[in-house]
DNA sequence: ATGAAAACGAAAATGGTTATCATTAGTGCA
DNA sequence: TGCACTAATGATAACCATTTTCGTTTTCAT
């Protein structure tokens, strides 16, 4: 089945400016971001839209540290993993087989199957990382 | 620090009931245990000491598939990462320091600061995995 | 026992996600 | 192309887990 396939204009615009963002984004940052693009859009169907990519693989889910649902187009093995500067978003594209062969090699090892790799790496690059003001650098842990 | 050496009586016997639980436990669930239980305590105060018990490192927690939060008594290996099977919540604690510092090396390589890893590694255990019937407990995907 | 500071509990507030329902858009068929 | 039928949409209310508020109670040190 294909994504832009979906009958409505909505659910593939959802589509499209999921498939524009480097990384997890939250439906309602997606909403946010597609009114600001001049889209008529509800925040009901942007979620909607969602459920729908993740229900037929289009896209995966993950709840973030604070219980906020995020999500992102789905990565086939080798694509769509990068390291993102989170200021400018400037993305690096990564070598990640090593990172993917061995998690599926560790789940393999545990019995494990259908295994589902979320991976995100972002941090600021070497511009956007100088004049940062080192007041609040203190990472917890 | 002993978590039994926290100041207030609700602080112990939360942490009590929640070593009494085998599995994850969401703070509601514990609450109304709680109160079955005869102890005099408030919902919040189960959410602050479950909260004060990950920060002092005595409990983890994680985000379940509906977005609730689970608590448990610390595993054994301590930081955050775990293969996870997403039926029956069992985690094999993992060694993932091989991945930190791939990724660690990776963003200096590129000369990104402040890194942040996101990772989350899940599958069908063995149990889970082998019999499924199909009508039932059909995970989609 | 006494005072200061922290924790408590009940309830209200918060905020992300889902349900409701009148309306609109999309699909199939003549 | 036009019509009828069905599903999708969108504004808003409802939900509900979690957090905050705030007056009261408990704890810790003296």
């Amino acid at each position: 089945m294909d994504p832009l396939a979906h009958r409505t204009r909505q659910r593939r615009a959802v589509f499209r400016a999921l498939s524009g963002r480097r990384g997890f984004v939250s439906a309602h940052d997606l909403y946010d971001a597609m009114r600001s693009a001049g889209d008529h859009i509800g925040l009901a169907t942007v979620y909607r839209s969602l459920h729908a990519l993740v229900a037929s693989g289009h896209a995966e889910t993950f709840h973030d540290d604070t219980g906020v649902q995020l999500f992102c187009v789905l990565a086939p093995a080798g694509r769509g993993y990068r390291l993102a500067c989170r200021v400018c978003h400037r993305r690096v594209p990564i070598e990640v087989a090593p990172v993917e062969s061995w998690a599926a090699d560790l789940a393999a090892d545990h019995e494990f199957t259908d295994v589902h790799l979320v991976f995100e790496l972002t941090g600021l690059c070497s511009a956007c990382s100088s004049p940062q003001p080192e007041a609040a650098a203190s990472g917890d842990g």
